[in-house]
DNA sequence: GCAAAAGTGTTTCTTGTACACCCATGA
DNA sequence: TCATGGGTGTACAAGAAACACTTTTGC
């Protein structure tokens, strides 16, 4: 074992070492429906099929950072590093895959993020970036490159726990937002329908979670409704739903695999 | 790129490699108290502190064949690989660490598990193994070596979490045990006092939970108890308590640090 | 006015909580 | 018999579910 230094202990020769990736489920609320953005590969392996968009952890990064920007140069968005709370973002890490029989290049690790934003739109194709889109996750999505219909489907599994107990189905909306807006996202995310008026009295009365703007969003037919955001200074992670928002038990319940 | 074959695509390389190793918060109770195993460590760095087992990813090794090689050196015990559900243990994935700023070596990933274990005796110190022990956690554990502390404060959280609506109490449990010894492990994993008779009703009566042995466990003073044992075919990381059992919102209900 | 959506009130039922009470054993 | 812990019954309160009803807008 080769000891650089006394006060520099090294790793041992024996241990492994691996190239990372770092994958993203990116999920949003659109037109009723849960949807993933998927990237369409530019290089092999897997050229020209769906793939989550990520990437390899270059020296330096940390894994957040490598989230971020991924996803920065396949959507031209920019996350705020660290940004779990900072905005209606919501980034947070799912789990490791790997390293064995995952990539046909050889052994890699994932380490997989799961990302709650609003709707927002993608850039056109072309240029150096790989298309993204956003497609619905009706329950059949499949057909992804490497493992990321396993990914994916634990992601989606994450995400409709999560609301369940914490306040992170803001994130799926604008910084303000009414109610009905909220359940949307609720019914969206759980495939089913929700009581409007027990979904607001259970939201609004629940204390941590919604703070209202004192403005009105008009538009649409009927009554306008109030605005309302995620309450301040809340951890988005935090247990704020005391009891929980609990899904109908009809609701797919499924355990993430193991 | 060096495009080695077109038949074997090469990971880039600007990708950074990295060592990675497995940690594992492994938790207990004992004496009506949780505990965690910890090991003294025999070489640099750190070396004569003490941390939680672990060691480095091998090449040709799955994570979790890593996660039981190093207890296994570290503790003479034997977990079944891919034993989520496979006997009263359960391990399972808890999330990765790193690579910056954690180990004085260098950038080092560590992807951690937890692994939830009925009491087990541990062997002597000497040999080659580093000597294990468990250790309370009331809270003031602290002390660790790396960023274990850390590690160990989100195993205990998720823990905590998890036994709200999984059955995954009963892996803290011999293969069959009385009400009260389950009710114990609630009362030493939430740190808070629970109502026997209201506890009894509610395990027994979710279904899915307990499964009664028709057996029963004599010994100590007062009426004897019937003996459970997990249900059968159960996912242990299904939901199954529903509604879940709540610990009290007095108990610490700390989220995870991001 | 009418339709549509927001928001409140009310009733019913389930469940958690607290605790009185009985059961079965050892000393 | 008493102490000790296992297990059941019951009353109360809190919350979920269902739904009637009022409010406020656009057409």
């Amino acid at each position: 074992m080769a000891d650089t230094a006394r006060t520099r202990p090294a790793v041992p020769d024996t241990a492994g070492s691996f190239p990372v990736t770092v994958d993203v489920v990116a999920l949003t609320v659109r037109e009723g429906a849960l949807h993933a953005l998927v990237v369409d590969r530019l290089l092999e392996p897997f050229r020209g099929q769906a793939a989550l968009p990520g990437g390899f952890v270059l020296p330096g990064e940390t894994l957040e950072q490598a989230a971020g920007r991924e996803l920065e140069e396949e959507t031209g968005l920019t996350v705020p590093t660290g940004a779990t709370g900072a905005g209606p973002w919501h980034l947070e890490q799912l789990r490791t895959y790997g390293p064995l029989g995952r990539d046909p290049r050889g052994p890699v690790l994932s380490v997989t993020y799961l990302l709650l934003a609003p709707a927002f739109g993608l850039p056109a194709a072309g240029g150096d970036a790989a298309e993204a889109r956003w497609v619905p996750v009706d329950g059949n999505a499949g057909g992804l490159a490497f493992d990321h219909d396993h990914i994916l489907a634990d992601g989606i599994e994450r995400a409709r726990a999560k609301i369940e107990y914490s306040p992170l189905g803001a994130a799926f909306c604008p910084p303000e937002f009414p109610v009905a807006e909220l359940r949307g996202v609720y019914e969206a995310v759980w495939g089913t329908r929700l009581d409007a008026r027990n979904f607001h009295r259970k939201a609004t009365g629940t204390p941590g979670f919604l703070e209202p703007t004192g403005r009105l969003g008009g538009g649409g037919p009927g009554r306008p409704a109030e605005l309302y955001r995620l309450a301040a200074g809340v951890d988005p992670t935090a247990a704020v739903l005391h009891p929980p928002l609990m899904r109908p038990v009809s609701s797919g319940r499924a355990a993430p695999s193991a």
